[in-house]
DNA sequence: GCACTCCTTCTACAGCTGTAGTATCCGAAT
DNA sequence: ATTCGGATACTACAGCTGTAGAAGGAGTGC
C-alpha cells in the first residue's frame, strides 16, 4: 500500500537504530545514537510519537518499554521516494531517474552498474 | 551549493505556480491554483513565508505585490533529492537510483530510454 | 523494608505549517 | 472629497516536530 508514512529526518534516525538493532528501549536506542547527542528523554519523546503514527509498538518489560518497528525500511523508502516524486514529478518515478542521472556526478562504472543492474531488471 | 531549500508539499505547489507564471501577485497564484481550494489569504500567508524563507522576493506595484521566486525549481529538486538521499541512502545516490530500478515498474521501453540517458551521460 | 537508581511518562515551550478571518489601506470612480 | 472594491497585512489557532526538565514508578541492594 502507499499508506504515506513519512518520517522527518529525525524520525527516521530513530527508526533506523530500530531497524539495525531489531528492537530495543529509548535508552539502548539512545546510546546507538549518542552522537546526535539528544536527551534520553527526547528519544522517548520521539518513540512515543512514533508509536502513536502506527510505525512501531512497544511492549512492557519489566521496568523497560521495547519498541519494535511495524513497518520495514524498504517500506517507509518506497513511500518516502514516491511522496517525493509525487510532489517534484508529478509522480513519474522515470523523472526522477532522469534527474539523478543528469544531475549526478556519475562515474563511468557507476554507469556500468547501472546499466547492468538495469539489463537484470528488463529480465524479470 | 547545497543551501538546503526544503520544502513542503504546498510550498511546493505555490512555487511551481511561481515558475510557470515568472512572477505574479497573490491573486494570481491562487487563481491558477484554483483546483487546490484554498483561500486568497492562505496564499497570501504562504508567500510571505516563502519571502521570510528566502526563497522569492517581493515588490510592490501600485496595490499589487508582486512575487518573484529567487531559486529555480531545478535548484530546489536538487537540493530537496539531495536531502532524501541523505537521509534514506547516506547521500549515496546511486543507492537511491538502485532503489527506483528495483522498485519502480519500468516498462521496457522505459529501460532503453534511460539507458541512451545514461550512455549519452557517459559521454561527456 | 527503605533508600537509590534507572527508566518512563507528563508537561512544556518554541518554531514551522496549514488554514483562514478580520482589519486596514489605497486607488478609482463618481 | 467620499465612498467602494479589491489587495494586503495582522492575528489566530490547531497540529506536528525538536528538545528536554521534572515527576513518578519499580526493581535492587542493603
Amino acid at each position: 500500500m502507499t499508506d504515506g508514512v513519512k518520517l522527518s529526518d529525525q524520525q527516521y534516525q530513530l527508526m533506523q537504530a530500530l531497524w539495525h538493532l531489531g528492537e530495543g528501549s529509548a535508552k539502548t536506542v539512545q546510546t546507538q545514537l549518542s552522537h546526535l547527542g539528544l536527551a534520553h528523554t527526547t528519544v522517548a519523546t520521539i518513540l512515543t510519537r512514533l508509536e502513536k503514527k502506527g510505525v512501531l509498538i512497544s511492549r512492557t518489560e519489566g521496568r523497560e518499554r521495547i519498541f519494535v518497528p511495524t513497518v520495514s525500511e524498504g517500506e517507509v523508502r518506497r513511500s518516502m521516494v514516491s511522496s517525493l516524486v509525487g510532489t517534484l514529478f508529478k509522480g513519474d518515478d522515470r523523472q526522477l531517474l532522469a534527474h539523478l542521472v543528469k544531475e549526478s556526478d556519475l562515474q563511468q562504472n557507476d554507469l556500468d552498474e547501472i546499466q547492468k543492474m538495469l539489463a537484470e531488471a528488463g529480465n524479470d
